[in-house]
DNA sequence: TCTGGGGTCCTAGGACCC
DNA sequence: TCTGGGGTCCTAGGACCC
C-alpha cells in the first residue's frame, strides 16, 4: 500500500513574521493581499477573534484597532526563502516528494519503511521547526486526498499534529462528520450540487455511485471518490514547466493615462520574462489585458484584452515588452480610470525545442538576458532594468507595513543588539 | 477612500479533415 | 420525408487549487 504524508505549515506568512519577530508570540496576526487590498492569512488568534479569510483590510479596521491585530504586507520574498528552507528540510526526509504550494508538500514514505511511522513524522516535524522555525501539521493516508483530509483533523484535532487515517475505523469516524465542501477538490459549486443530490458528507461522497459522480462532476470528481476509497489514482507530480506565465497587479492609483499603464505592463512584462528564462522556455504568444474597478459601479467599465502571437518564440525581455505595449495599443481607451494590467505569456515551449529561422536571430541576444538575471539575483531584483519599466513608477502598489526581507536583501538583515 | 495574484484540468462545441 | 462516420485541433467557459 502507499503511504502519502501531506505536511503543511500551519499559518504559513504568520509563521514566517514570528520567526523574526517573536514578539509576535500569542499576538493576533494578519497579513494583506498584494496593495494591502485584503486579507489573505491570519494567525490562529485572528482566526478565533473572526477576522474572516480573503476579505477587504478596510471592513475589518475596527477589530484590528480594538484588539491590536499585527498587520503585515505581504512580504514574498521572505515567504519564498523560507518555504524552500521547509522544503529542502522535508527533502531530507523522503525518497519522492512533490512541493504542492508555497506551504504544502506530499511525501511519499512508503519506500523508506520507517519501522514506526507516527514517531518518524515526529522526527520529521521537530527537524522543521529546529531548523526554520515553522511549525507544520502531518496528515498519513493512503491516497492523497485522504492524506488532506488527515492533515485538516491534524491541524483540529490533536495536540501533536499529526494524524493517520489509515485504518479503516478512522476513515468510517472521519469521514462520517466531514462535510463534503471541505474534501480537497470539492468546493462551492460542486458542493452545492452535492448537496442537492441529498450528499452532504465525505462518507455519503465515497460511498455514491462513481458512474453519477462522474455525470455529475466529471472525471475528476470520479477520481476525488475513488481516492476516499483509498484507490490511489493521484500520484505524486514531478516539478514540470508551467504551461502559462502570468504576471497582473492592481495599480496603487487608478490611472487613465496610456503611459504609465505602459511602463506598469513593461514591469510585469520583465517579471513574467525571469520566470520564463528560469524555466529555460519560450513565448509563442503574448496576451494583455486592461480593467477598470468593477466594485466602483458608478464609473464607466472596460475590460478587454488582445493577444499577439510571436513570428519566433521569445524570452527576450525587449522583445516582449514590445509584443506587450503594441497589444496594449489596440485596447487601451482613453475615458477610463483604470485599475488593473497584466500579460500572459502563453504556448510555453522548452529553449531547445525552438525552430530556428533561416534569416532572422531574434534569440542571439539572450547571453544579454542571463547577464541581466544573474546581476539581478546577485544584487537585488531590479538593480539593472529597462527603460521601459520607468523609474518615477507612481502606478507602484501600496505595502506600506511590509516586514524586512530579512533573508535575501543585504541591508534588510536581522539586528541583533 | 479602500476590494489579490497565479495557476491547473476538463468539457462542450465549432471548424476542419478524409 | 428521407442527407454518414470517424477523427483531430482549437477555444471558451467553468470548475478547482493555494
Amino acid at each position: 500500500m502507499k503511504i502519502f504524508a501531506l505536511v503543511d505549515c500551519n499559518n504559513f506568512y504568520a509563521s514566517c513574521e514570528r520567526v523574526f519577530d517573536p514578539r509576535l508570540k500569542g499576538r493576533a496576526i494578519v497579513i494583506l493581499s498584494n496593495n494591502d487590498g485584503c486579507i489573505v492569512a491570519r494567525s490562529n488568534e485572528a482566526k478565533a477573534l473572526g477576522i474572516p479569510m480573503g476579505v477587504p483590510l478596510f471592513e475589518q479596521k475596527a477589530i484590528i484597532k480594538k484588539h491590536n491585530v499585527a498587520v503585515f504586507s505581504s512580504n514574498y520574498q521572505l515567504y519564498g526563502d523560507m518555504s524552500q528552507r521547509v522544503m529542502d528540510s522535508l527533502r531530507l526526509h523522503a525518497l519522492d516528494m512533490e512541493v504542492y504550494s508555497i506551504d504544502e508538500a506530499f511525501l511519499r514514505l512508503d519506500p523508506l519503511q520507517p519501522r514506526n511511522l507516527y514517531e518518524y513524522c515526529k522526527t520529521i516535524r521537530a527537524k522543521v521547526l529546529q531548523w526554520t522555525g515553522i511549525p507544520v501539521s502531518i496528515g498519513i493516508g493512503p491516497t492523497k486526498v485522504l492524506a488532506k483530509v488527515a492533515n485538516h483533523v491534524a491541524k483540529k484535532q490533536t495536540d501533536d499534529g499529526i494524524f493517520d487515517i489509515r485504518s479503516q475505523q478512522a476513515q468510517d469516524e472521519i469521514l462520517k462528520t466531514l462535510d463534503v465542501g471541505k474534501i480537497w477538490g470539492i468546493a462551492g459549486r460542486w458542493s452545492e450540487r452535492l448537496n442537492r443530490m441529498g450528499i452532504n458528507k465525505a462518507a455519503q461522497l465515497r460511498d455514491a455511485s462513481p458512474t453519477i459522480i462522474r455525470k455529475h462532476l466529471s472525471v475528476v470528481g470520479e477520481r476525488i471518490l475513488r481516492e476516499l476509497k483509498g484507490q490511489s489514482c493521484i500520484d505524486l507530480e514531478g516539478v514540470q514547466s508551467k504551461k502559462s506565465i502570468m504576471s497582473s497587479k492592481s495599480f496603487g492609483k487608478l490611472l487613465t493615462k496610456k503611459e504609465p499603464i505602459e511602463e506598469a505592463l513593461a514591469n510585469y512584462a520583465a517579471r513574467a520574462c525571469e520566470k520564463l528564462r528560469k524555466q529555460n522556455s519560450r513565448a509563442q504568444a503574448v496576451h494583455v489585458f486592461v480593467q477598470t474597478n468593477g466594485f466602483r459601479e458608478t464609473d464607466p467599465q472596460y475590460n478587454n484584452g488582445f493577444t499577439h502571437t510571436l513570428t519566433t518564440p521569445t524570452s527576450d525581455t525587449r522583445l516582449i515588452i514590445e509584443a506587450a505595449k503594441f497589444c496594449l495599443s489596440r485596447i487601451y481607451k482613453p475615458g477610463y480610470r483604470y485599475k488593473k494590467t497584466g500579460i500572459m505569456l502563453t504556448g510555453l515551449i522548452p529553449a531547445s525545442l525552438e525552430q530556428k529561422q533561416l534569416f532572422v536571430d531574434v534569440n542571439h541576444h539572450n547571453p544579454l538576458m542571463a547577464i541581466v538575471d544573474r546581476i539581478n539575483e546577485d544584487h537585488g531584483s531590479d538593480t539593472l532594468f529597462f527603460g521601459a519599466q520607468g523609474v518615477n513608477r507612481e502606478w507602484k502598489m501600496r505595502c506600506g507595513s511590509r516586514s524586512p526581507r530579512y533573508t535575501t536583501q543585504w541591508d534588510e538583515l536581522l539586528m541583533v543588539r
